[in-house]
RNA sequence: GGAGGGAUAGCGAAGUGGCUAAACGCGGCGGACUGUAAAUCCGCUCCUUCGGGUUCGUAGGUUCGAAUCCUACUCCCUCCA
């Protein structure tokens, strides 16, 4: 299966310039191909993902693919897939963001090293440089109002407003793919959907600079959405981070364990490595014995090991293990350091407090007396895994581990650590 | 600058003097079922020491009583200049 088969299969593949021309070309030579991100945050989350998974797939395929850190075009703000104008950042935040962003394609892609064959640039290196009269007189003169007027990211805010700044943006990506063509033989740009016009940009400066035989491709890959229609890769408290110090293992790992059987056939072809013959094992096994869940754990494995690492995946197992099987009773106080230590934990002195105010005043667990109360009464909070339904409840020292934690439970899976002082 | 329309709980949206702490929908939380799924169903969803207290853009006023009436102000939308 040739690589963009594999990405059909996949079905990874959005839109392409020119589907024969990519097709022959990556059958007959290893290609150059590049996807870039630009550092408006300080860490990637499972949605980023995607493009770069893609570009792993090219290299294992042989090709040669170049990861580009937006340190210049993330200081003037693409203004894709958004319908207001960005707040600017400030080059210090932009800076440090890229720095992370970096070090975290560093980690998952050895991004930068030799035996990876994965390259590592940032476009500030040659975008910051380039002064106002070059960037117009090289660049501005090819390319046309109009054209540039007709993209859809500029068209729909055309009503709104757009700022030069934001409208000028197609410009300079489209040099950093004529750099990268250039400078590293880069002839194919991959990107989400809401990239295509940034992309065929660029495609069009290569030519005119390049002449009409210059041969550059671009590749989108579909808008990831979820069986219920909504966006992928939020949860209700927010984007899953590839960054531990946001999204714990523990949480990313249940984050891709409860995904729905409609979806979990998708996201193993998106985004793990395993191959065409082990994803048709577990998509059968999703339709025979769905309860086993063995496509959503293969995927929560993978995923789990690949951003994080096998320890952090084990420890994961083990804390759902200890979690979901309900029996922390006899878990020992050490056991409960090491099990607990990715849940949310706040702090409260030794000796008793009445339930109602550890809860509300103490750890903020809940919102209101009310709410803590109510919860009590439907028998939804749990101490040391025992069920507490008397609102005047007094929690003391044999509710704890050792006196050095407490453990509560609320709802069928939220557990809280209150550390003993 | 002129003429209208609007602002209600996390969001959307009813409500035009007392029966309104405020319908309904969504979201959120809890529960049942189950597979830590989906769908479905049930309960809750301003705070409370359970006496009550504080809410309907903001500040005043009328009234026994106001989200509802009056005045001023702020912000948003539409049309005209």
């Amino acid at each position: 299966m040739t690589i963009l088969d594999e990405l059909e299969w996949r079905g990874a593949i959005n839109q392409q310039t020119d589907e024969e021309g990519l097709k022959s070309l990556t059958e007959e030579k290893s290609i150059a191909l590049y996807c870039g991100i630009d550092p408006s945050g300080d860490s990637m989350h499972v949605g980023h993902l995607i493009p770069f998974m893609i570009l792993k797939r090219f290299q294992l395929a042989g090709h040669k693919p170049v990861i580009l850190i937006g340190g210049g075009t993330g200081s003037i703000g693409d203004p894709s897939g958004r319908n207001s104008e960005r707040v600017l950042q400030t080059m210090d935040k932009i800076m440090d963001n890229a720095d992370k962003l970096s070090a975290q394609m560093r980690k998952l892609f050895k991004a930068g090293s030799e035996e990876s064959g994965i390259k590592l640039v940032n476009n500030y290196d040659w975008l910051s440089g380039l002064s106002f009269l070059d960037f117009l007189r090289d660049f501005g003169k090819e390319f046309n109002i109009n054209t540039m007027l007709a993209k859809d990211v500029v068209s729909s805010r055309l009503d709104t407003g757009i700022s030069f700044t934001e409208f000028s943006y197609q410009i300079i990506q489209s040099v950093d793919f004529l750099h990268l063509f250039q400078n590293e033989d880069v002839q194919l740009q991959i990107g989400g959907s809401d990239q295509w016009g940034n992309i065929t940009a660029g495609l069009d400066l290569i030519r005119k600079k390049e002449g009409p035989e210059a041969k550059a491709f671009g590749l989108t890959i579909p808008l990831l959405l979820k069986a219920d229609g909504t966006k992928f890769g939020k949860s209700a408290d927010g984007a899953i981070w590839l960054d531990p110090e946001k999204t714990t293992p523990y949480e990313f790992y249940q984050f891709w364990f409860n995904q729905d059987d409609r979806d979990v056939v998708k996201y193993l072809k998106y985004f793990t490595f395993l191959t065409k013959d082990e994803i048709d094992e577990l998509a059968e096994q999703v339709e025979t014995e769905p309860h086993k869940r063995a496509a959503q754990k293969a995927l929560a494995e993978e995923m789990t090991r690949f951003v994080h690492s096998q320890e952090a995946l084990d420890e994961a197992i083990s804390i759902s293990q200890a979690l979901f099987s309900g029996d922390i009773q006899d878990l020992t106080a050490d056991q409960i350091a090491t099990t607990f230590k990715d849940v949310p934990s706040s702090e409260a002195a030794k000796g008793e407090h009445n339930l109602v105010e550890l809860l509300v005043d103490i750890t903020g667990i809940e919102p209101s007396r009310r709410q803590a109360r109510e919860d009590i009464k439907n028998g939804a909070i749990r101490l040391k895994g025992t069920q507490i339904q008397d609102v005047d409840y007094v929690v003391s020292e044999k509710d704890s581990y050792d006196n050095r934690f407490i453990i509560v439970r609320k709802g069928k899976k939220k557990y809280f650590l209150i550390n003993l002082v």
